[in-house]
DNA sequence: CCAGACGTTGTT
DNA sequence: GTCTGG
DNA sequence: CCAGACGTTGTT
DNA sequence: GTCTGG
């Protein structure tokens, strides 16, 4: 058993944002410089609206976060992870299938009963800057904060869906992201699943939110992000606890492994 | 036919 | 809503 | 991933 | 120890 001994040595942070771990944990942030950086990396066409950042989100919370639709593609909304399908019979089924609807496989999204009515007309994009994965050390984890350089803000690729409850007449606008294979920063780091959201950056956005786009064009986008361009540091482990606030800013500080793990980035 | 599911991740 | 399992 | 359960009888 | 639920 290799046990990976830790020094937290923390620095201050190269920057604010929100991020998303992408299976079931994660996205960030919390200041209006945050809020800033994002208006200025969109541009003056975008219009933020309710916009609301943190430093970490796990998806079993099922968090509100920043997303573009189809419908709006430059407003930001705050839509709710963890998709409910329009067929949901009432609010215990929509809490049951969204525990289930957090991530979506690109492999299988056109086929399966909870996604593919969505993936055709209702795609869209998950604001972040970064998200967590876990390192697996035999039985020990090892998280890791994945970003681009700079901390370039970048969008998941999601699909969305309107559930309408039809005892009180409330709508919920709920979304999962998309999984893809992992490329190799990402193999090395989710070293035993090998998956990674689907990552797309600003010049693909008006694309993947094009209703036209037919099931072959969606596919095609629906790749590993390329080689050499995402980075990654080590975080504590924080970021894995469940009943600990982890929505604070320690969660994405870079910390030293002691005993180097398999990789060193 | 009806009832029940409808999903992903992880096993160094 | 639609498919599957019994 | 972690936290928490870890069971049976009889039921519209 | 192992499975399940979130």
């Amino acid at each position: 058993m290799l046990f990976i001994k830790l020094k937290a040595k923390f620095r201050q942070p190269a920057f604010l944002g929100y991020y998303c771990r992408f299976d079931f944990i994660m996205c960030y942030s919390t200041s209006t410089s945050v809020r800033k950086q994002l208006e200025e990396f969109l541009g003056p066409e975008y219009t933020l609206g309710g916009y609301e950042s943190f430093w970490a989100a796990s998806g079993f919370d099922f968090p509100a976060l920043p997303v573009l639709t189809g419908d709006k593609p430059f407003v930001v909304q705050m839509l709710q992870w963890g998709l409910i399908p329009t067929w949901a019979k009432n609010r215990e089924s929509a809490l049951q299938i969204r525990a289930k609807t957090l991530n979506a496989r690109s492999e299988t999204i056109f086929e399966t009963a909870s996604f593919r009515d969505a993936v055709s007309g209702q795609r869209c994009l998950v604001l972040v800057d970064g998200f967590f994965e876990w390192q697996h050390h035999g039985k020990t984890t090892q998280p890791y904060y994945i970003h681009l350089p700079g901390a370039t803000p970048f969008a998941i690729a999601g699909i969305h869906s309107m559930w309408t409850d039809r005892e009180t007449g409330e709508v919920t606008d709920s979304f999962s992201i998309i999984t893809t294979v992992a490329n190799k920063l990402m193999s090395d780091i989710h070293n035993l699943k090998k998956r990674m959201p689907l990552i797309l950056d600003k010049d693909q956005w008006s694309a993947w939110l094009d209703p036209a786009l037919t099931r072959e064009q969606i596919t095609a986008m629906m790749t590993p992000y390329p080689d050499g361009i995402l980075e990654a540091f080590p975080v504590s482990k924080l970021i894995s606890s469940r009943h600990k606030n982890v929505n604070v800013p320690e969660v994405q500080q870079r910390i030293d492994l002691v005993k180097p793990g398999l990789l060193e980035f």
